[in-house]
DNA sequence: TAACTAACTCACCAGTCCGTACATTAGTCG
DNA sequence: CGACTAATGTACGGACTGGTGAGTTAGTTA
């Protein structure tokens, strides 16, 4: 049955807009009619559904968010040996900010803004500990095993791998403007998908 | 001999006040009545110098541009063995970061715009040869001596390098919302410091 | 089916913001 | 000094932009 008013798709609808809006021109650059113009509804909905611009971006904050928290919930390295569980979490990363830059994007704009919007939001509540917990557990059998050095912080781990999958998508374009080569190029993807996985082994298991 | 009228200092001051106001706001999120209310002058003067909003953030990105290329080419590590030539050359893009925040935003800020300015601008021409020179006579040397790897692509270790040291200021507000820590916290900064180093140490020095 | 409410449309406003026309003054040079 | 030019200040316009008031229609329920 077509439902001509549909509450949850017309919500949904336009926050899907507003993610690629915003991603693409930041939160002071996107323009609240031009959200409205490319959903099948008008202006009046968004100051309905989300009380105003920021209320939207919020939402689209904590939708981008949900979904990354989503997936590493769900990812299973446990029956993996260290060196591979670590090379595996790695990769998952690498894949998922590859194929998600509007929420690399995202991000990038929530720093200019000092992340105060994601404080406010709440949608960071729980993020911490399921992206640390999977990190920490494979550090801690790899040190068990004698594979790894057990003074390595699983946080500055994290940050390494984050920073390196970030750095692809958000420095895309300066990066590629400086030394003419795109960092998303698929010819050099294999590559760097290798890469930050040697990186990080390499780091954990070093000996001083 | 206080000169009352100074174009020189007058265009120096609206580029600086301009500098942190992009560099807080972002390029849509600036405004030019408050740049110009925070220099000793008025707006007209920046039009009358920029030819508008666009020339002046034009301005400013050339000004940090041609900040750090300055920086680069005085970097003298030819006296120094390779491995530790390349831990210093890693260590001067932490600390040229680490005291540049504005800096490290304008890059954030010009990739959430594609980089168009920056294409447009000129400044980036020479910028890549004068990055990459020094990294590349350091690893041809480490190659030659025996010590690092003959595969490894210099503007890799530079990407790796940048990633880091941009991710720590680039991304602390999100980081610091989700786990609690300050990435330019000065208690952390030496272990940052020694960890990057280590990093491309490593990833030259390993064995296949 | 009548009453009710959630979902939606339309027209409009008040403030913001980039940019400019025009007047004026400081410094320079013959 | 007097004419000229670079530098600067004032006041304002007009488009844009986030936000809203008031009314309308679809669907639901008693």
């Amino acid at each position: 049955m077509e439902r001509v008013r549909d509450a949850e798709r017309t919500r949904a609808e336009i926050i899907d807009v507003a993610t690629s809006e915003f991603a693409d021109q930041g939160y002071a650059g996107a323009r609240v009619d031009e959200i409205a113009a490319k959903t099948r509804t008008t202006k009046r909905m968004i100051y309905y559904y989300f009380g105003g611009k920021e209320g939207l971006y919020l939402a689209v904050l904590e939708q981008a968010y949900q979904h990354i928290r989503a997936l590493e919930q769900k990812l299973d390295v446990e029956h993996l040996e260290p060196v591979e569980a670590l090379r595996k979490l790695a990769e998952l990363t690498f894949d998922h900010h590859e194929q998600h830059q509007d929420f690399v994007r995202l991000v990038a704009i929530e720093n200019i803004h000092y992340a105060q919007h994601l404080i406010k939001s709440g949608a960071r509540e729980g993020l911490a500990s399921t992206a640390l917990d999977v990190l920490t557990r494979i550090m801690a059998r790899g040190v068990t095993a004698g594979l790894f050095r057990d003074d390595v912080d699983a946080l500055d781990v994290h940050m390494i791998i984050s920073s390196f999958c970030i750095f692809r998508g958000a420095n895309r374009y300066t990066f590629r403007a400086i030394f003419d080569r795109d960092l998303l190029d698929p010819a050099s993807r294999d590559h760097q998908r290798q890469m930050i996985g040697d990186l990080v082994v390499a780091h954990v298991t070093s000996r001083r």
